[in-house]
DNA sequence: CTGAAAGCGCTTACAG
DNA sequence: CTGAAAGCGCTTACAG
């Protein structure tokens, strides 16, 4: 900006208004033009840093998801990216794995860089960054989570418990009266939710509670390959919801190495949708987020929050419902019907 | 920091010292303490933005992938991620989804907010940002591919060439006479090399060329529709190689749809590992790349360009061996075998 | 219409 | 052992 200003014979401060098209009706247009143009042979481009220093404004979102090799989470990060980018903010972002040492790890990186605001999948018993949070005025929003002990805090998510409910009507409209859940052994809130969905709604149509299977993350391959044949051999579930994407990819995994009839022997959905679900032989039901939505719901109350700060919040929670998108996997009553379409194409 | 040194009678410059390890030990002990001590009590975090335009460091690395939701490169960024965090750098990275628009805008983002090297995958059409770069002298490393008419760019890739060779060979070695490669039209040196690595080798080991098809990556879906069946009908290839992750789950989807009988009458090998390849009904080989080593080379090459610019480059091109992971669905003599395998396991 | 000047929060060569 | 001062590259209220 100096060497402009120099090589024109005018003030940085000159230079500054024309480029970011300040003052523009009180400055001479010759002027304006020539120092836009030698911008632009000059290849210039403003230091943000300084311009952050100033400003004290980095038009930074900080995201903090769970695993970014998730397809949920690169999805989140994917639309808040485009819909931040809509806004003239760029979005930096970590993977906590569910570790709260990392998370508080991540956000103190975050902060440093002075990011303007925080989308943030909390993990368990990191709850106090909450607290934190709102002491420093930095604008935050949570995602795919919420926390009964920080009610006021803005979240943005699925309402799972009506999502559970809908997968098990569909369950038990399509005859399955032995259901089975596998989910994490985590005291999240969103996962309590839709476990007591299932439960509640397996009481009220299969007068039945459902087999409920909990794993720990760290041993998910070994503890589900145990879970899936105890299911199967000796609780005789006749159908399973895996809660989610990740849990889902071991279970299926381990009924594909079975070679078990999806969905005539056992029938298959899961939360989150997935890839690989093309690669299994039974195309697989699923409760699909609105991920685009509830992104973009996020970004906006969080760019509205910082660029004007003195209004009062509009969200505190805010659920939204899921779809169930169904697939042969959950179907019983299609199974005949692909067993002859698959014999039809046997090659041998 | 201006807090702390009024609050303590001190100069700023004092607790700039003390709080970056500077002097040590010329310093009063008993006031570094006291610096210290007050310093952790009101949970002071230097302002890296300030910082930066100081140093004029940001110990920042900048990474575009072409597509972050794909497990390598997801995989390439949680390894470069850690290892940088281990040098004490952060990483911001973007997707560039093989847009030379989408590239550039995505570099200038990066190189205005500072970062201090650079790791690319450049898109086809976008060696130009090497000669930039290289003006600007900004550190940098090319990933994943390189580039003909920039051959003095450092650059950290498989050794492609080789990869189709131990695929071909495995296949030969499986009996395999008819094998098809499908890739995608691009013009990216890498895929050549992979292409020519196959066909040339084929051409040595079968005394033929193998089956080609080139798809175009925004109709992927559709036409690899025709084009499985056009190979296994028409052309009666009886093994077919994937060149990419994402050319492989549209392949495998199909190949799951129609039901081929893997490896039997089809034998299957990709480049790069997916985790859904566990929910296809054969275990599927796969050419593994040395992901992790190729990520931390292209850390520390890079780290020790910024830290030590005046030293003479050590890389311009670097190709790193794949391993080829043998599962069954490319090895036909463990055909029997499996077939009993799952005719034992099958429940009505 | 334009410029001189202060200041964002740090670092660091220099002086004492 | 410690402090005053300059400066990183910008923005902006103020004066002319």
């Amino acid at each position: 900006m100096k060497d402009i200003a120099n090589e024109l014979g005018v003030s940085v401060a000159l230079v500054s208004y024309v480029l970011n098209g300040k003052k523009t009706n009180k400055i001479n247009a010759r002027t304006a033009a020539r120092i836009k143009a030698l911008a632009a042979k000059m290849n210039y481009t403003p230091n943000q840093i300084a311009k952050s220093l100033k400003t004290n404004r980095t038009n930074t979102l900080g995201l903090i998801v769970a695993d970014i090799s998730n397809l949920f989470y690169s999805s989140i990060a994917k639309y808040i990216e485009e819909e931040a980018s809509a806004y003239g903010y760029q979005v930096i972002y970590g993977s906590a794995h569910e570790s709260h040492d990392r998370f508080e790890q991540l956000l103190n990186v975050l902060l440093a860089r002075q990011v303007d605001g925080l989308i943030l999948a909390i993990p368990e018993n990191a709850e106090k960054s909450i607290h934190e949070l709102t002491c420093i005025n930095k604008p935050f929003v949570v995602i795919d989570r919420k926390f009964k002990n920080a009610p006021k805090a803005p979240s943005i998510l699925l309402d799972n418990y009506d999502a559970s409910q809908q997968i098990v009507k569909h369950m038990a409209a399509n005859g399955y009266k032995r259901p089975g859940l596998i989910t994490i052994n985590r005291k999240l809130c969103h996962l309590k939710e839709r476990k007591d969905g299932f439960t509640t709604t397996c009481k009220e149509l299969l007068k039945k509670l459902p087999f409920v299977y909990e794993l720990h993350e760290e041993k998910l391959e070994e503890e589900m390959h145990h879970i899936i044949r105890r299911s199967l051999y000796e609780d005789k579930v006749d159908s399973l919801c895996f809660f989610t994407n990740k849990i889902a990819m071991a279970g299926l995994s381990e009924i594909a190495a079975l070679d078990v009839e999806v969905p005539g022997t056992l029938g298959v959905v899961c939360f989150d949708e997935a890839e690989a679900y093309k690669l299994f032989k039974t195309p697989v039901s699923y409760l699909k987020q609105p991920i685009e939505t509830m992104s973009k719901a996020a970004v906006s109350y969080l760019i509205n929050r910082i660029e004007h700060p003195k209004e009062k919040p509009s969200i505190t929670i805010k659920e939204f419902k899921g779809t169930l998108v169904v697939k042969e996997s959950s179907s019983k009553r299609s199974l005949s019907l692909v067993k002859r379409k698959n014999q039809h194409l046997v090659r041998s």
